[in-house]
RNA sequence: GGCGGCAUAGCCAAGUGGUAAGGCAGGGGUCUGCAAAACCCCUAUUCCCCGGUUCAAAUCCGGGUGUCGCCUCCA
């Protein structure tokens, strides 16, 4: 089965077909870098991840592309405020980005520009543009004009008639049209700023991207993604800039991923309910998080809580177990009874995983398969004789899939220190004397120290809390 | 006002024409010295409401209702 994907453009499920045989182009629209990331924002780092990792599983070359937002409105007021220059404050929260996402299992992205090292590009661009006629000066601030270019509002499927009624009016407008977005802005006294054609200034928020993307991909990519918010205006405005200056499709699949909300209602920084990965994962394991997104559509919203996440723990928790305990009966299983039909039965699981991962990446599904695996094998676990290879079948099945998430699914091993392997000794002794009363001490003490025993037929399991 | 998403069990969540996946929570049972883990059984005659199409609808069409969002910085 081949991948479809959803596109936001064609409001469609559609077959992906990359533009060059298994290149497959991809931008993801980054973080504005002033603040440490939410978990809203830790969304799209994780869904699209996941779909460049699946991606580039199924055999395709993945060129991966996400920039960094370095310099904006937010940043230089954050910058004033902490009394910081902008390039120092920027620096610090694109470290915090990386070690955020980093714990989620989300890999670094092949190219991660940055507006500040785009400057040629994107005063090149807007000189190209306003050649074209696209774009006008005004009083040292750069505009397109939306009217110019006939698509606009595709994307989000509104006419340009509809968008003019909504716009809001703004004061002392330097634009000809209130639906013109800025292409470059006139510095203020005291602000950071570039040399342009135009004066000092810098760039308004849109243009980096298309920038960014015809530097470094080309007029062309195959998918440029990002959250649902984002695809209007700046997705709309993207689109906009970069087909009229190129004159061929921007992308060719759009994808959104939809938000987080608290309470249903969206987490975003303007309305303060929003929680910080950085202090999430002071007491979550990142990974129950990124499980916790992945174990819904990327495109639905998704509530937030804590008690929605500690479910997501309960249930991974549950897989994991289940590794550890065909584990420990590896290490007593003889070669025992039929392996065949086991083995047959995790290669159907597997396939069907990556026919859900195929649609559209519906992790809710494959993740649902993860579960029935997990059943089988615990149902297997049941039997008093296995085999070796079916074991190890159903351990590398699960563990593989998986690592297609990025959600690790062996727990880690440490071994037991000196004095606990003495005590869970004695109380193997105290059991065999019957003396159960000193046994149950001894379990309650080391479930005070964290670990837990289990007697099994095949002997002690333990595992920490 | 314009545009878009969503509405499925106590909670979360899949499912675009063939008779309601999966997880969490809960109840009963099995196993166990007792536990733990796990297994088995039970928990939506029904998918926001009202019409329609069809042999057949949670799924398609029409009309409502609720809710979230975008149209302003936002993932």
């Amino acid at each position: 089965m081949a991948i479809h994907l959803y596109n936001t453009l064609s409001r469609k499920k559609e077959k992906f077909i990359p533009l060059e045989g298994n290149t497959v182009k991809m931008y993801v629209c980054g973080p504005t870098v002033y603040n440490y990331i939410h978990i809203g924002n830790a969304r799209p780092a994780i869904v699209f991840d996941m779909i460049r990792q699946y991606l580039t599983y199924s055999g395709y070359d993945v060129q991966y592309m996400s920039n960094f937002t370095d310099v904006d409105d937010k940043i230089i007021r954050a910058a004033k405020e902490l009394g910081e220059e902008v390039p120092a404050l920027a620096e610090k929260f694109i470290s915090a980005y990386h070690e955020d996402t980093a714990a989620l299992g989300v890999k670094k992205a092949d190219l991660h520009p940055r507006v500040m090292d785009t400057m040629p590009e994107i005063i090149t661009f807007i000189e190209l543009l306003i050649e074209k006629g696209y774009a006008y000066e005004s009083q040292g601030d750069v505009y397109f004009h939306t009217r110019s270019f006939e698509n606009y509002g595709q994307l989000s499927t509104q006419s340009i008639e509809d968008l003019q009624a909504g716009a809001r009016i703004e004061t002392g407008d330097k634009k000809r049209d209130p639906l013109d977005f800025a292409l470059w802005k006139a510095a203020k006294p005291d602000e950071i700023s570039w040399e342009s054609p135009w004066g000092d200034g810098r760039p308004g928020w849109h243009i980096e991207c298309s920038a960014m993307v015809k530097k470094y991909l080309g007029d062309t990519i195959d998918i440029h993604a990002g959250g649902q918010d984002l695809s209007f205006p700046h997705h709309e405005n993207e689109l906009a800039q970069s087909e009229a200056l190129n004159e061929t499709k921007m992308a060719n699949y759009w994808m959104h991923n939809g938000y987080i909300q608290i309470d249903n209602e969206k987490m975003s920084k303007s309305l303060g309910n929003f929680i910080l990965v950085h202090d999430l994962i002071k007491h979550h394991k990142p990974e129950v998080i990124r499980f916790f997104i992945l174990q819904s559509h990327y495109r639905s919203p998704l509530n937030f809580s804590e008690s929605l996440l500690e479910s997501a723990k309960s249930g991974l928790d549950r897989i994991q177990t289940t590794v550890r305990n065909l584990k420990h009966r590896m290490k007593e299983s003889a070669d025992l009874g039929e392996a065949k039909p086991w083995i047959a039965l995790a290669a159907e699981k597997k396939q069907a995983f990556l026919n859900e991962m195929d649609d559209d990446f519906n992790t809710a599904n494959a993740v649902s398969v993860l579960f029935d695996l997990t059943k089988a094998a615990n149902q297997y676990l049941q039997e008093s004789h296995s085999s070796k290879l079916a074991l190890e079948t159903f351990i590398s099945t699960i563990v593989e899939l998986g690592d297609i998430l990025s959600v690790p699914m062996e727990p880690e091993e440490r071994l037991l220190d000196e004095d606990i392997e003495q005590l869970i000794e004695e109380r193997t002794a105290a059991r065999k004397s019957k003396d159960f009363a000193r046994a149950d001490e001894i379990r309650d003490q080391l479930k005070d120290m964290g670990i837990i025993l289990e007697d099994t037929p095949q002997g002690i399991r333990w595992k920490r809390e």
